[in-house]
DNA sequence: TTGACATGATACCTTTTAGTATCCTATCAA
DNA sequence: TTGATAGGATACTAAAAGGTATCATGTCAA
């Protein structure tokens, strides 16, 4: 019985993750090349992948030999889900958020 | 060096600590009062609430001989700011959160 | 057909995490 | 002033996380 909130929040609480999704918000990639890009073994990064596939974060479509991984925004909306359960809160009490946003670097 | 990103997203992983975040987005509580709304002891909501602290979640205003621990909306920026860098992504979901934000009076 | 390549699977190791039990200190109230 | 209460600190355990090495399988290309 895997939620789907706390797969995705815990499939995000690792930067290499994170950093993954990013390279996949580019371009789908395959697992010899996302492991190109990291400093670990591939059986790592595949751990990762597993990770973020049981975190519906990211999708893989098969291409003759290779496994094409593609990122699944629609995975993230667990998350944005609970972040927006806050809502309420935040119009009593946004005014810290809104400067700390306005004030983070892109 | 602890990086505030990785703490935040590392505070969130937890369902417990999401838990205590919901009940202190209410109203501020003691060690103790959160305590009994869970199965656990004493020790392991401290502990939680080290890493909320941490992450930048969760402050903490001593009162007398207990301590009162009170939300932090800002901690969640670096979250909210790193989901905001796939805004080429996703639906209206994230979209009517960040309006609702920068709609929020400073 | 055969070798190289992309991936999967498994066993194993080390560190972190989530939890417990226990003891200690500080403060409040009668 | 003394006992009850709120919290902090430490030591310990079990399980999960993140990693490696190794071997097996399937597919491409010459």
């Amino acid at each position: 019985m895997p939620d789907p909130t706390q797969q995705a929040f815990r499939a995000l609480a690792d930067p290499t993750r994170r950093d993954i999704i990013r390279l996949l918000s580019h371009q789908d990639m395959t697992l010899t090349q996302l492991t190109a890009q990291f400093d670990i073994t591939r059986a790592a990064v595949k751990k990762h992948l597993t990770m973020l596939g049981d975190g519906g974060l990211v999708t893989v479509e098969p291409r003759g030999r290779e496994r094409l991984h593609r990122l699944n925004p629609a995975g993230l909306a667990p998350v944005i889900d609970w972040l927006g359960w806050f809502d309420r809160y935040w119009d009593d009490r946004l005014g810290a958020l809104k400067s700390a946003i306005e004030r983070t670097p892109s």
